[in-house]
DNA sequence: TACATATATATGGTCTAGCGTATATTAAAA
DNA sequence: TTTTAATATACGCTAGACCATATATATGTA
């Protein structure tokens, strides 16, 4: 990816997407429910907003199954992925990320990543 | 400042605000007629934009003379600041941000600060 | 095949950010 | 005190972001 510096601050601009970033930066890989579950936000408004991630190339994804996984996309350039690294060493104690964890954990039936990847 | 994570990548997301950060980031503290002559910008939207960064608390200004000088909010929080090196290392190579410390340097007749602060 | 689950996308609406132009404010200079 | 220079703000406009609802697609299961 080779995103300018402002369009990637662009799409962390928005709460829901900014956790979700901080969420896999911190958990790994993670589908979609599982952030729907985290966050408590309905499905079509985390897809929408993973699809932008994707197509800037900031997360990939991959299929298993009926499950689509996404990750911070492995090729991030180094700043970038220091940028987010630092962001949640900043904010990760704070809500609603905090929280996001917790709910992550509690999560009942997470399907296959967390148990068999 | 406390200003949230997502707000703070909103005010970067901005083109000409992220080159003025990163031109105040690598040559203190700037004028307004020197960030439009090395960003080739208009006043009123350097001056506008200047304005959000300030009531955002990112920059804090200073009134010298008939010159306002603007700099990093020397209160900035450690992570927001670091964020922003990163991306100074990221990309000061690249255009546009390279060309305005040159564009800056160039400036005829820069104000007080340059020579005499 | 039919159905259920997970995810993606399309649609129409509202709200806001950013723009250029015009004008107000403040301080120095004449 | 008039004028000039530097900066700030107001205004009307347009484009794009984000939303919730509805629907489409793809996979697994009965």
């Amino acid at each position: 990816m080779n995103i300018p510096a402002n369009e990637f601050f662009r799409l962390l601009s928005d709460e829901t997407r900014l956790r979700c970033l901080l969420l896999m930066q911190s958990e790994g890989e993670l589908c979609v429910c599982e952030m729907m579950h985290a966050l408590d936000v309905i499905q079509p408004k985390v897809s929408r907003h993973l699809a932008l991630l994707r197509d800037a190339g900031i997360v990939s994804d991959r299929r298993q199954g009926q499950w689509i996984y996404y990750q911070l996309h492995p090729e991030l350039p180094g700043w970038a992925r220091q940028v987010l690294m630092l962001t949640a060493e900043g904010v990760v104690s704070q809500p609603p990320f905090s929280d996001d964890r917790v709910a992550l954990k509690d999560m009942p039936n997470r399907p296959g990543a967390a148990c068999c990847a």
